[in-house]
DNA sequence: GCATGACTTGATAATTTCTTGACATCCTGC
DNA sequence: GCAGGATGTCAAGAAATTATCAAGTCATGC
């Protein structure tokens, strides 16, 4: 579930590359390296990094020509890592598409802070929601809310941990054991009638008619599926 | 109809500001002072300026507490400015919400530099309104100030916090932990009881009839909710 | 330092959720 | 159709969670 924060490093001096790569991963992040220009360009496709930490220095392009490239097809933050301390150079970088500018020697907890601030202003997070819908049922897993035809559906956490747990795999049969393992952990596997129970009480919830149920259909002998739209 | 991006200095400098004052007008930006922290706050509510420039050594406030106090609410760039290089006092700032730290005696064309690039992040402007409303309830996060059908409603500064949280996560469940974290910080993550305490309260004055919560909703097991209009 | 309001802690009541058992009903293969 | 296992429903008690009140502690401004 929980997906590290992948940055892509792109410098030439292989001892920076390491010291980077070492303070990073400290802090849980996901490293990719890349030690020219042309290898970082594709490397910024291919990896698709949420910050690129970027040597101005390389041998085969300028950085400003690297931060264009990519400002063509991406605004993935990029932090201008350099040895010069010219105005100039910061302005040309700054406005070539670059994020931030930070000159060598340069102290590992600074850049790291930096990084935060980058990866603060990529997360306009709020369209990412997760939203299930089948009929008129609707599972925002973002907001962990049920509704029901615009009605809103008071789930308990156990119900609320099936229907998540059958949303992800919609579609398709989950076996009791799984459901069981999934909202009770394992050792409860063979209660059965528990799953029952909730079972029962989730689809007076959701079905208008628990009887002939819309969405949570059994599958006799095996377990559960949710139904999703054709 | 070209309308100028407007800019707020917040230094109590007299020389700064004036220097700033003449860099920023020659770019052709409009310009807002405050000398102090407090004025600092005001204008950023009443000015609405597109990028925050801040000294951090405030007479009232430090640059710290003011660029707090603007994240409660806005998402504006902050801009620091300092004559500390220390790395501690860079993390801090950037952590606290800014978005960008320059040292003194910093260079204009790189200050205009780095202020394109605020102003190229903050382009995807969200129509983000200061205020929430649900039902009579009304939170204005700009003026700290929370009314209930035009009454308004005195709170303590954790149960304003609470409410600022819940208001920032609107509609989506918020965890026990993660309303815990974001008042109390880090390592009060099992002091649900005090939670309780403080929600109980907070009720007591927002909702007419406590027991049948309007607003604050409980997800058993999980947190509450702030419910929002349909 | 004193007073006021805010925060914390503890005790207890109220509420919700979970579990269990009894029983009805539904399938499915024969 | 029938037997027998699988599934669904209902209700009641147990367990967990939540709400409230009250008393004690802390902080702050005067």
């Amino acid at each position: 579930m929980s997906h590290k924060t992948k940055i892509l490093i792109i410098d030439d001096e292989h001892a920076v590359r390491r010291f980077l790569r070492t303070a990073l991963e400290t802090q849980d992040y996901d490293v990719v390296e890349a030690h020219t220009g042309k290898q970082g360009i594709i490397e910024a496709i291919n990896a698709q990094p949420e910050v690129i930490i970027l040597d101005i220095g390389l041998p085969d392009l300028t950085g400003h020509e690297v931060t264009k490239r990519i400002r063509e097809w991406s605004n993935v933050p990029i932090i201008i890592l350099s040895v010069r301390d010219q105005d100039a150079d910061k302005v040309e970088a700054l406005d070539a598409g670059a994020d931030d500018y930070v000159t060598k020697p340069f102290s590992a907890v600074e850049l790291m802070a930096r990084i935060r601030v980058s990866l603060r202003h990529a997360a306009p997070k709020e369209a990412d929601t997760p939203i299930f819908t089948s009929g008129e049922l609707t599972v925002d897993l973002g907001a962990r809310v049920v509704h029901l035809a615009d009605e809103e559906v008071q789930l308990t956490p156990t119900e609320y941990d099936l229907l998540r747990v059958m949303v992800r795999y919609a579609g398709k049969v989950i076996t009791h054991q799984q459901l069981l393992r999934e909202v009770r952990g394992v050792g409860y596997q063979t209660e059965t009638h528990l799953l029952r129970v909730h079972m029962s009480n989730l689809r007076h919830k959701l079905e208008k008619d628990p009887t002939n149920p819309r969405y949570i259909v059994t599958e006799s002998g095996i377990g559960y599926r949710l139904k999703t739209d054709e």
